[in-house]
DNA sequence: GTATGTGAAAAAGTTCACAGCC
DNA sequence: GGCTGTGAACTTTTTCACATAC
């Protein structure tokens, strides 16, 4: 069948999972004081890190779980769970230092690198994307730019030179890519993540309406806008028949739940991606 | 508190949540034969229904769990499982009629009406999503931009004229919005979220990297391009610990797991979005 | 024979609640 | 007193496996 999937999971071997009580998954290899940590974890982590480095920038010296918590949108159960998968930074009865909080999650996402980003598809959204701050900010600079049209290769685009696509493998090698971020049409989508993954990229960012199939190895995140729309608008239906029928949201008394949901599951939460092609 | 959260979720009251076995959640209030559709199964039937369109136009008239499954990159059972939260559509021996279960699909995700965009903040982003053509095709078209600059309002983008964000009530009013897009830089986002909620949008799409506070009632997704970028980052390590210590990477024999982690939980998939204040 | 629909089992993720430490 | 870290309880999601229907 050889679909998707990668978390050790069920259908998975006798890997070297933990046992129970910790949700397994994601073994680091020997990373100190670390345990597993689970793919729900890894999103939120990124989420506080946004988080912390505000604080680190306004020097705050520490942080409580329910601070914390509340700053990123997540119960402090949950934040000090998490947090736990890493190691233990916090000071019983004080809280939580930033600064080596911050060290801490950036080291474990990886952050520590600088991850250099090509981007395939110079149309609409990635011209936007390519001149969009916030990846170079934290730390994800955009280093290459992709194109099939004649009329956008050569052109200069927040300074960088938009290449041919045959270029690919060449300039990846060169600028040392780690991740590469699809934005063409769903008809090239697959041809930009074949020329990615000959050139060596093995983390994709796939906006392209498509599932990719990419060979083992290699991880693909999705984002589809119009998925992310299409669930609005079932939040939308279900608030309207409740209204209609007076049936649903008279539910749930206690504030804060019934429609305004969100930051349920920010989980490993992408849309199925890819098929694995071993 | 007033942290976010929706779904029923054990905090939560004494709801009049399903017994045991079903899922529970999101009770759609009458509708004929369908249960409670889990939030995980919302996500996906936005990817099934790209792929049944893809068939439709095709004109297959059958498709098979196992084929559709493929097609969307998730494993057959869990795609049956699916599609018998919104009812029973297939027939034993043969398959799912295409155009049948494109009709049910739609009708679950509430695509049966037509949702208005509102789009705030025309800035790189903005811009390219005002014109990306992936909206208003799969039924999401913008209809009307906003923004503060005033080199900005009053000019056109796809057609539409952008408005000063002041007249962001009276232009959704009378445009019949449902959902909003904010693509402000982070300091604006807030005050555009609480322009849209005032004038009475109930979903909201975020791509600024800050955490809404939204009334009750009001559904916030985000999208946060540099939490994906660092979730790659996270395996992007992961994978070079496995490398060097040949610890993980070893595990895991059946053909499919390991490092090529997709699809994995498509499930609701967002970050932490919002914040309730009631 | 073939493929759906679904209980039951397993796994993953979340929350509770409290021991342990400051 | 206050707050972290975590086992245990619970919920949600996924997978299995097979009865049921064509």
């Amino acid at each position: 069948m050889t679909v998707q999937r990668g978390v050790p999971g069920p259908g998975g071997g006798p890997a070297g999972r933990p046992v129970n009580g910790a949700p397994a998954q994601i073994a680091l290899g020997p990373e100190p004081g670390a345990r597993a940590v689970p793919e729900a974890t890894v999103a939120r982590l990124a989420v506080y890190l946004r988080v912390l480095t505000g604080m680190a920038e306004r020097d705050l010296p520490t942080v409580s779980s329910e601070e914390l918590a509340a700053a990123a949108g997540v119960n402090s159960a949950k934040l000090r769970k998490d947090l736990s998968y890493i190691g233990s930074y916090g000071t019983r009865g004080v809280g939580y230092d930033v600064a080596l909080l911050v060290e801490q999650v950036e080291r474990t996402l990886g952050l520590t690198r600088r991850h250099s980003v090509a981007l395939v598809g110079v149309g609409n959204l990635g011209h936007a994307l390519a001149g969009y701050g916030g990846f170079a900010s934290r730390g994800f600079p955009v280093t290459a730019l992709f194109d099939v049209d004649p009329d956008l290769v050569g052109i200069r685009i927040a300074g960088i030179v938009v290449d041919h696509v045959e270029r690919i493998p060449e300039v990846c090698a060169q600028r040392g890519v780690t991740i590469g971020v699809i934005t063409t049409p769903p008809s090239a989508a697959q041809g930009a993540c074949d020329a990615l993954v000959a050139a060596g990229v093995r983390s994709i960012l796939n906006f392209a309406p498509v599932l990719l199939q990419v060979p083992d190895g290699v991880e693909v995140r999705k984002v589809d806008l119009a998925v992310e729309m299409q669930i609005l608008s079932f939040h939308v239906a279900r608030r309207q028949h409740g209204t209609l029928s007076g049936v649903d949201c008279v539910d749930d008394v206690d504030g804060g739940a019934a429609v305004s949901r969100n930051g349920g599951n920010p989980g490993n939460g992408h849309l199925p991606g890819a098929v694995v092609v071993p």
